[in-house]
DNA sequence: AAACAGCGCAACCGCCTCGGA
DNA sequence: TTCCGAGGCGGTTGCGCTGTT
């Protein structure tokens, strides 16, 4: 009964990873980079579970990783990305690099989840003392228990193979030409686009049928937005052809548009980050910050 | 000093999506 | 179109450390 496991756990070692462990894997993988995880513990002589490995190499071991403290910057940046995502932990580790996704989940789970609840109690005092309000704050730490609130925005973390290029956008230069699909997390062709981040906002999708698409669906799933096809957005009879679109909290143009900016600034973030961490967190704190903010 | 409780974090689990055959 | 393997994700668990009694 039940699924069969991603691999036989027969003889394999479990629990903390050893150093001898941490070496052989990072010296395998420098050697012959990511993926095959299922394979990779053969070929390296390490008994353990791919997908093991793969996870302590994305959450440990890997050089880009920020060792220490989260700054007040990221934590807030945290609590607003959350405010917004919901419990995506990978799409809001991907705003704050050199993050993990474990990482920021611990983080909020055992730190600012507590926070959250500490001021959203206090805040629905006030809110019940000065009248109710329609929309009420992320207050859960343990969303996935209870309803999101209204106002997260739900999304899937989908893979973007595609990357649909404004078409009012000048054509990028030949440096900055959108990676291929070897390209690593950090080579994303949202990364590789914001080469130039001053053309960052003007990425958006230049169709009409876009811009409807905008108006009534997932104005946050990167993801989607990215593999987005003119000829996804409408089926045969007019209705839009994916369920968890249907789901998606509403966004307006007015936000689109803001976050067209912010995601652009995300990604130019992304790659330009360990030089200009602490402006990019403000940047981004301030967009969230911002009165247009939904 | 010992026992206990609470906390933080690394690791595991199971489900889901995607891409290729 | 369907099936299956691989990879990715979020939730949960459990161990070890630290503070308190």
């Amino acid at each position: 009964m039940g699924r069969s496991p991603c691999c036989s756990k027969e003889g394999l070692n479990r629990g903390a990873w050893t150093a001898l462990e941490d070496k052989i894997l990072t010296a395998y993988i420098k050697a012959h980079g990511e993926g095959k995880w299922r394979n990779l513990p053969k070929r390296a002589g390490l008994k353990r579970c791919g997908k093991s490995c793969r996870l302590r190499w994305l959450n440990y071991l890997r050089p880009d990783i920020k060792r220490g403290n989260i700054s007040h910057e990221e934590e807030e940046l945290i609590i607003r990305l959350h405010k917004l995502l919901g419990n995506r932990w990978s799409l809001i580790a991907g705003r704050l690099p050199g993050r993990t996704d474990n990482e920021i989940k611990n983080y909020w789970n055992t730190t600012l989840g507590k926070k959250a609840n500490a001021q959203s109690s206090s805040q629905s005092k006030q809110n019940s003392q000065s009248k109710s309000r329609a929309i009420e704050p992320i207050t859960s730490t343990q969303p996935s228990k209870s309803t999101q609130a209204t106002q997260v925005i739900r999304t899937k973390a989908t893979r973007c193979p595609k990357v649909l290029l404004s078409m009012q956008s000048p054509p990028p230069p030949p440096e900055t030409e959108i990676h291929s699909s070897t390209a690593t997390e950090d080579d994303s062709p949202q990364a590789s686009l914001l080469n130039h981040p001053q053309d960052g906002p003007n990425f958006h999708c230049g169709t009409e049928e876009v811009r409807a698409y905008h108006n009534d669906s997932d104005f946050l799933n990167f993801g989607r937005w990215n593999a987005f096809q003119p000829s996804d957005v409408i089926d045969g009879d007019g209705s839009m052809d994916n369920d968890y679109d249907k789901i998606l909290a509403r966004g307006s143009e007015r936000s689109l548009a803001l976050f067209d900016d912010l995601t652009s600034k995300d990604w130019a973030m992304n790659r330009c980050l360990e030089d200009n961490s602490t402006l990019d967190l403000e940047y981004l704190a301030h967009l969230l910050d911002s009165e247009e903010w939904p």
